[in-house]
DNA sequence: CACGGATCCTGATGGC
DNA sequence: TGCCATCAGGATCCGT
């Protein structure tokens, strides 16, 4: 569910609230996309430092190690000391002198893993492979037309691939092309330097500005503070197939590439 | 070894 | 409480 902007939107709302928390507790419910990785009682006793975020991870450090935390395609957290009881699709709780924090997941793609250190097997096998973080400065115009040049697939897929950049997902990949102009479905290796160049800053300002609206687009997106009803993000193409461009008036073209939707405009969009 | 496809799981939606 | 097919924000793993 949550590309980059919302996860950031969720640490934003629980990090500074749960720092320095001591953790009672730890509970499982039915199995997520990975097993934890260590006993729940390891856990017990240690005190939370602090979260950070790298692509669509949270990183939650504590005394002793880390918690990865990835809410797939339907996870959502929640923090507070007031939560309601249970419910079937909460499986991950962590009670603490802060509050409880828990992880919705109907779906079950998301995980938490514990780890020893940000470097050891557990935590390379997820974040070995990232590429880098789009509202960094090491995301910069010249090494992402270089990094572009070597893949031959479509743009679309190498944004989701997220080798070169991480956290852009399936809506943002689409609308940031939109507003790059390039056509889903154009080799990355093709794009000249302007256009990759147009494609960076389209990922810079498409993501902050998500992250500045507190999330999205997404249904039913809700940050830990259980706050929905954002919707100030109005997509220009991701599911708008048959309605005209909001640019041109064309019709927004529908596709699928690698078993997800793709939306763009075929006047707007060159290949 | 780079690429495309299948795969995990539950719920919402729409056609019949 | 109708039934069935399709689709949904992700990303790893496995053939070719």
């Amino acid at each position: 569910m949550p590309e980059l902007p919302e996860v950031e939107v969720t640490r934003l709302s629980f990090a500074s609230r749960i720092a320095g928390a001591h953790i009672h507790t730890a509970q499982l419910g039915k199995p997520l996309r990975w097993p934890l990785g260590c006993a729940p009682d390891l856990l017990h006793g240690q005190r939370v430092l602090g979260v950070r975020r790298r692509g669509k991870y949270l990183l939650i450090d504590l005394t002793d190690g880390l918690l990865l935390l990835h809410l797939g395609m339907s996870g959502s957290v929640s923090f507070g000391h007031d939560l309601p009881a249970p419910g079937k699709h909460d499986h991950f709780e962590l009670t603490t002198s802060h509050g409880t924090l828990r992880l919705h997941d109907p779906r079950r793609f998301g995980a938490v893993v514990y780890a020893l250190g940000e470097g050891d097997a557990a935590a390379h096998k997820l974040l070995g492979r990232l590429g880098v973080e789009p509202l960094g400065d090491s995301f910069d115009a010249a090494s992402f037309h270089t990094a572009l040049k070597l893949k031959k697939t479509a743009i679309k897929q190498v944004l989701l691939a997220g080798e070169i950049v991480v956290g852009v997902g399936n809506i943002y990949a689409s609308e940031t092309l939109f507003l790059a102009g390039i056509r889903p479905t154009t080799r990355a290796s093709r794009l000249s330097k302007p256009r990759s160049q147009r494609l960076h800053s389209a990922i810079r300002h498409v993501l902050t500005q998500a992250v500045a609206k507190g999330g999205s687009t997404l249904k039913d997106f809700s940050n830990a503070e259980g706050q929905t009803g954002y919707f100030q993000l109005e997509a220009m193409v991701y599911d708008r197939a048959g309605q005209p461009c909001k640019v041109c008036g064309g019709p927004i073209k529908g596709m699928r590439q690698g078993q997800r939707s793709t939306f763009f405009c075929a006047v707007c969009q060159k290949p």
